[in-house]
RNA sequence: UGGGGUGUAGCCAAGCGGUAAGGCACCGGUUUUUGGUACCGGCAUGCGCAGGUUCGAAUCCUGCCACCCCAG
């Protein structure tokens, strides 16, 4: 008896699965499960970065000690494990459009640009190309078959769901992908890693940006794009100069921490960055609420987008509670205002556990200005 | 120069004889496979300076200094 079912047909010895293992836990027990159900194993990890500076730092993936991580669970699986360069692609394709979103004055999601392109485009075909009948990863999501083809569901561990990353999926993706994990708590997982003896059964989880392991995203960003590391204005609401700011590339919109401007009756925070002039919008946390916003490189799991008079809700973050919203077809509106939500961010849309799809957040409007056209 | 006012942490500010509120900022932590938010904790042996009165002074008295306002 099998712990997982990974919606292949005939005997799982004749099946080939690929699974992608960055050398954490998640993805090693993806692949002891799949082996351990008797299918064709591939074990086959991305190289995605200099592995030079992120070698011994906990909390990472892809590269130096996780790639051996990988090897040796692979090792003692006995399945054969293969070791991929892809730092060219994955900086073509994950950290030059985060220089480049923070350039504009975005805030990116490099998670979802890797699955979007790296993982799912890039490692998708390799598998492909290796003759496997499916995909498998460690990502905390549900894939389930339905009478339209298969649905993506949020993981049912709350504190692990990743379906927000993985909305840029497409159907033809999700077809061909298996997450054996979506229906575990993390808990779970370890006991498994336990029971199959492995290495990393007590690694630690994951966290931040893999790439920039030691949390200071902006030096990378300042390399690579030194403008965004230029003093400008910090302006209040009514374009009233408060003070100098350090360069665009430290704030993010809804960030109160940082601004050093002190001597106010309540909390200022960025509001909106302007690149073209350098400036950094600030005010107080009213100005902050979201009624709505616009999306663009939309994608939705299904055939379809979902009609604007179907109720649904609304992530503009990963770990968001779920916001009632609706859709037109062009942006998002959400019943109650939002916080936080910055250009470059994603919003994506659930149905209940299932999630429908989404985009990327092009254009915020405000609930005070929201509120003012509607008296109007 | 005369009259008035103010000087408390980086900023704003309460206290007006009983042993330094609060807010903002900053720092640390918790939470979190994006940024951020939120929450918790820390943050003046000291109240412009020097004396004095008092058991006890940021609070009263004296002198000095600085800044602001009004006169001229």
């Amino acid at each position: 008896m099998s712990a997982i079912d990974l919606d292949l047909s005939g005997d799982p010895a004749k099946r080939r699965v690929v699974v992608a293992m960055s050398g954490g836990v998640d993805s090693s027990v993806v692949a002891a499960l799949v082996a351990e159900a008797g299918y064709e194993t591939i074990g086959i990890t991305l190289q995605l970065y200099d592995h030079g500076t992120a070698v011994g730092t906990p909390g990472t993936c892809c590269a130096g000690s996780d790639i051996h991580d990988a090897r040796r669970v692979s090792e003692r699986l006995g399945i054969p494990h293969y070791v991929l360069d892809y730092e060219s692609a994955f900086r073509g394709s994950v950290i030059d459009d985060f220089a480049d979103s923070y350039a504009r004055g975005e805030t990116p999601i490099p998670c979802v640009r890797c699955n979007q392109t790296v993982k799912f485009r890039d490692l998708l075909t390799v598998a492909k190309d290796l003759g496997a009948d499916a995909l498998a990863t460690g990502h905390y999501v549900r894939r389930i078959t339905g009478a339209d083809g298969p649905q993506l569901l949020r993981g049912v561990d709350p504190a692990r769901n990743q379906s927000y990353f993985l909305f840029a999926t497409t159907p033809a993706q999700l077809d061909y992908l298996r997450f054996p994990l979506g229906g575990m708590e993390k808990s779970a997982v370890r006991e498994h890693a336990q029971r199959f003896g492995l290495g990393v059964a007590n690694k630690p989880d994951s966290q931040d940006i893999c790439f920039v392991p030691s949390g200071d995203y902006a030096s990378l960003v300042k390399k690579l794009r030194p403008e965004t590391d230029t003093p400008g204005d910090i302006v209040d609401l009514s374009g009233n100069v408060l003070g100098t700011h350090r360069g665009l590339v430290h704030y993010t919109v809804g960030q109160r921490r940082g601004i050093d401007i002190g001597g106010q009756s309540e909390p200022l925070y960025v509001v909106r960055l302007d690149p073209e002039s350098r400036r950094l919008v600030v005010g107080p946390r009213t100005a902050l609420g979201v009624a709505s916003c616009t999306l663009t490189e939309l994608n939705w799991l299904g055939d379809h987008a979902p009609s604007a008079s179907q109720p649904l809700t609304a992530k503009i973050r990963s770990m968001a509670k779920p916001a009632p919203a609706r859709f037109d077809g062009h942006s998002v509106t959400f019943d109650t205002p939002e916080y936080g939500v910055s250009p470059g961010q994603a919003a994506v849309l659930y149905d209940g556990d299932r999630v429908m799809g989404g985009g990327w957040i092009a254009e915020t409007v405000s609930a005070l200005d929201a509120r003012e056209a509607e008296a109007a």
